[in-house]
DNA sequence: CATATAAACTTTAAGCATAAAATATTTTTA
DNA sequence: TAAAAATATTTTATGCTTAAAGTTTATATG
């Protein structure tokens, strides 16, 4: 006879793959909206925004629009208009390129970049508090098992 | 001597936290997008209306306006023009509340319920093809671990 | 060289999301 | 019971997001 179990029996792997996707998605929009409260109490700012800020830290000279849609992963046109607040903020500056008059090179002010060590750190420290339960150790190997294929998107 | 690693040595568990974040980032944002893409092709719908179809499918009786929002811990303002949409598509109806003039009970059609059915067994497919590569077990034990306290916010 | 195609970017339309204010109704309280 | 507080919902303002269409500039092709 089948005995009783501390969990109930398992049901199909796709039974147990939907209900894993449904934590995962309550855990990141969970973490995402304190992220947000949070942006918005201490740095009157926005996760994109925040997001735009950290894709160009990583590049000492710039990004072009497109490649900062490329690094997100979002639309051409969602660019757009975040650009545009953080360059009315003077946050960062929009620079023509030499040789293509189509272009525009979007590089950080040092008001954005002194901005942006600011948020960066705190932001650190927010994630790090969320994820406490997991130790340094669980942290990597979870990252490796969630890195999905995903139809190979790198670049 | 410090021996060569297959990985960089561990730093401390707080950028291994913030790791492990943009990696759920990155893995449920592209989920998203494929789940959004396919809804929008097969079913000419997006994620939201299918979120609030499937609150609703899960209550006999309906929801409140008020108790949708709750359950899919969305803002208030946010549920009306969702349902709005859905209602003018014949998916749903707001049935006034006897005895409470400013509430409205939301329940869905028989139109609305069969195409909850079709939808919702795609949805599982879909997750059940991009998730597999965890097993039932894995599945299980990661929904585990990812039951984050959240600030306890069960209801 | 003229034109076609491609590339970089912005604009538009529609929907999603929040916070805050507004409206209507119900309940509590003085 | 009249005024105040609470509840249920919608409206408004602002910003994010996409897809699709539009503009300008660059490159390829006849």
């Amino acid at each position: 006879m089948t005995p009783t179990l501390a969990q109930p029996p398992l049901e199909d792997a796709s039974k147990e793959r939907l209900r894993l996707w449904l934590r995962l998605l309550k855990t990141t929009r969970g973490i995402e909206a304190k992220l947000r409260e949070n942006f918005r109490a201490e740095f009157d700012t926005t996760l994109p925004r925040f997001d735009v800020m950290a894709a160009l830290s990583r590049y000492e000279d710039g990004l072009k629009m497109s490649e900062i849609s490329g690094v997100l992963r979002v639309s051409n046109g969602n660019v757009t208009g975040i650009v545009d607040r953080l360059a009315d903020d003077g946050l960062l500056v929009r620079v023509p390129v030499p040789g293509d008059r189509r272009a525009h090179r979007v590089c950080m002010t040092r008001k954005g970049r002194e901005e942006f060590a600011r948020q960066a750190a705190a932001h650190e420290a927010w994630i790090a508090d969320m994820l406490g339960q997991f130790s340094a150790e669980d942290a990597r190997t979870l990252t490796t098992e969630f890195n999905l294929p995903e139809e190979a998107n790198d670049r």
